[in-house]
DNA sequence: GCCGTATTCAACCGACCGGTTGACCACGCC
DNA sequence: GGCGTGGTCAACCGGTCGGTTGAATACGGC
């Protein structure tokens, strides 16, 4: 079953080789075999990995005689730094919260902090 | 063969329910009986997902009586958010630079875009 | 010491993943 | 039309993954 964009990207970059092609398309478009160049595996290991982030929808190709460039399509990562962003946040704000009520615990030892809490 | 952080941070989010229990830990700990309820899955499975969460850095957990609190640790999403941004805007940045050398070709048709561009 | 609750460990299972090799297709060139 | 080049498809393999069940451990309460 189609697992979501959002996991499918993650988990194409769960990978060092797929994150380093990555890097490599930011600087440029490539194809695969420029691609494949640095790295020891078979042509057909790359042309997977490749696909893979194609599927996720990371890297887009057109068709230049027999060679398909690939092309870094940098707007699906915004898809995660949103979905990253929106927990760090949230936690981070939890965090200031909870700073807050420890200060007044120190000011007001008597009163309930839980109580405190709940009640804002 | 332990795996880079980034490829285990990465890998850890790939799957929804990790997500899913990310998101829920942003606001708020909690104990694995809880975070468990919501799903069909049995307790062992999600005790699974906590420790793969745990092992790439963005869950902690205390001891309190039989039960293990689990904390988001939100700092290990940065890693993400700068290994992320770092291409999104090395890519975006040479999207603007082809933006810019074809603004020039409109203006003087007889220039060579390439040697325009190697030599900048 | 025993019981219940919270959690983990261990073994197993089917599915998927990253890699291989070998055959195949698409195109430009002569 | 045949060849070289660029790339993919298909079948296979060992390892990991997400899930299960069943047994074990750790602790507080009585």
């Amino acid at each position: 079953m189609p697992d979501d964009r959002l996991s499918q990207v993650f988990s194409a970059l769960a990978d060092p080789t797929r994150r380093d092609i990555v890097a490599r398309l930011a600087t440029g478009d490539a194809t695969v075999n420029e691609l494949a160049e640095p790295y020891e595996v078979s042509l057909q290991a790359v042309s997977k990995h490749i696909r893979v982030l194609e599927d996720a929808g990371l890297v887009s190709r057109s068709r230049e005689a027999q060679r398909r460039p690939c092309h870094l399509e940098a707007e699906v990562l915004d898809l995660m730094t949103k979905w990253i962003e929106r927990y760090r946040r949230e936690a981070e704000d939890r965090f200031r919260r909870l700073d807050a009520v420890l200060a007044r615990m120190d000011e007001e030892p008597g009163a309930d902090p839980l109580t405190e809490e709940s009640a804002s």
